[in-house]
DNA sequence: CTTCGTATGTTGCCAGTGTCAACATCAGGC
DNA sequence: GCCTGATGTTGACACTGGCAACATACGAAG
């Protein structure tokens, strides 16, 4: 129906866009899905300004609405960004498995797993430092939110899985090998939202340098002798 | 004329302590040393507290100062923020030399800069976040800043130079790999600030895991025939 | 020693924020 | 047709970062 979903690394959230300007002059006094409008509209501010920028005021005025409708949907605005930080890791967990799946299951599908994770990283930095960057502290505070995080590693736990059955990585411990892999993705984008990369194309060379040398870093012992 | 600019790594922030609860009660107007004071003041409540919890007034209120006391030695919150990011590097490139060091310049020393890397951050999880969390953006409004995180990294490069020269570590693009490295405890570090790493111990034991891969990682190619 | 400029610290004040309590409006089941 | 709960609004409060105007004290110049 919509071409756009066409494109690899479209995330959906159009739609939203689009209900968020059609804002009717005849104002209904109950909004409909102001939930889910109110989580789009952070997402939006979120990307274009910042999560400083992010005040639930404006999010409100934005949306035609008052300041504290937003406190019968969230208890507050942590968890607002709870919820945020949960809507990211679906998107991610999407964009692990596509990538895996079209990938084919190999090798170079577990490279391009990689590539997929630093790209949403990157495209979308603020929105990746509110799931990272200690915004929602405990996550037991959310248990959607632990569960949404915990299915996106579980992608990459499966992929390595697959490869570790048909003896293409160590036959190391899988939680430890998939958390040392995660680690390395995690820090090249982290290392690339925060400016530390600064020339044009540094966090892309980088990724490939990475995915290349932990490729090596994790496969199995060469037996001696062997071709 | 100051004793203590003779300690090379020193960086004077006992003197200040003590002065920070000797609070005499005669009150001077003048503080003598109130930027050092704030500085230490700021470090504390962001060690303790968290980041958040940092707040102009009382940080003032803490050192028995008024609340705008703080304008005089720095240009606003953000300023500050870069400060005490700046006074991370330092420390955080300290360690790190230290550890090459003392361990011998090999590649025993190599490892013992990654456990340093991830103990500083795991230690001063708060402050650690300060300098990467993306608190302050652009490093070019503060050179200090930039200066000094360049310096921190500059220890990693050093070190893997010297390993490199001993054909030790792949004869690769020195910048490459070295921020191949800093992505690995940095995403380590990260990981396990965020609690993504809830289990006792699992921290020590990914960065223990983590630095075995990456030197397999990162070694030279073994030629065919060596032992 | 006095004088005075300047660095340093203070008080009053402002707009803006998250959040709560009390009130208003509506939708849907009896 | 009425009432109950869900949803949205308004008023208020404490708190924040920051600015402008004022107060104080150090140190150099006379």
């Amino acid at each position: 129906m919509l071409t756009m979903s066409t494109l690899p690394f479209y995330d959906g959230r159009g739609m939203a866009r689009t209900a968020r300007s059609a804002r009717k002059p005849r104002r209904p006094y109950h909004h409909g899905n102001l939930r889910r409008a109110l989580l789009d509209e952070a997402l939006a501010t979120i990307r274009d300004e910042g999560v400083d920028a992010l005040t639930l005021r404006e999010i409100g005025a934005r949306l035609g609405v008052s300041r504290t409708a937003l406190y019968r949907h969230f208890a507050d605005k942590r968890a607002l960004l709870a919820a945020v930080a949960t809507e990211g890791f679906r998107t991610l967990r999407q964009r692990l498995v596509t990538a895996w799946e079209e990938g084919g299951r190999g090798p170079e599908a577990f490279e391009s797993m990689g590539i997929a994770y630093v790209g949403f990283a990157v495209e979308n930095p603020s929105h990746y430092r509110v799931m990272f960057g200690g915004f929602v502290e405990a996550t037991a505070y959310t248990p959607e939110l632990a569960t949404e995080g915990a299915a996106a590693f579980q992608a990459l736990v499966d992929a390595l899985a697959a490869l570790q059955r048909n003896a293409i990585v160590r036959g190391d411990d899988l939680l430890l090998m998939a958390r040392f892999v995660w680690s390395v993705v995690h820090g090249v984008a982290m290392l690339g939202i925060d400016g530390q990369l600064p020339e044009r194309g540094a966090v892309e060379e980088l990724m490939r340098y990475a995915v290349t040398r932990l490729g090596t870093g994790i496969s199995p012992d060469r037996p001696a002798g062997s071709t």
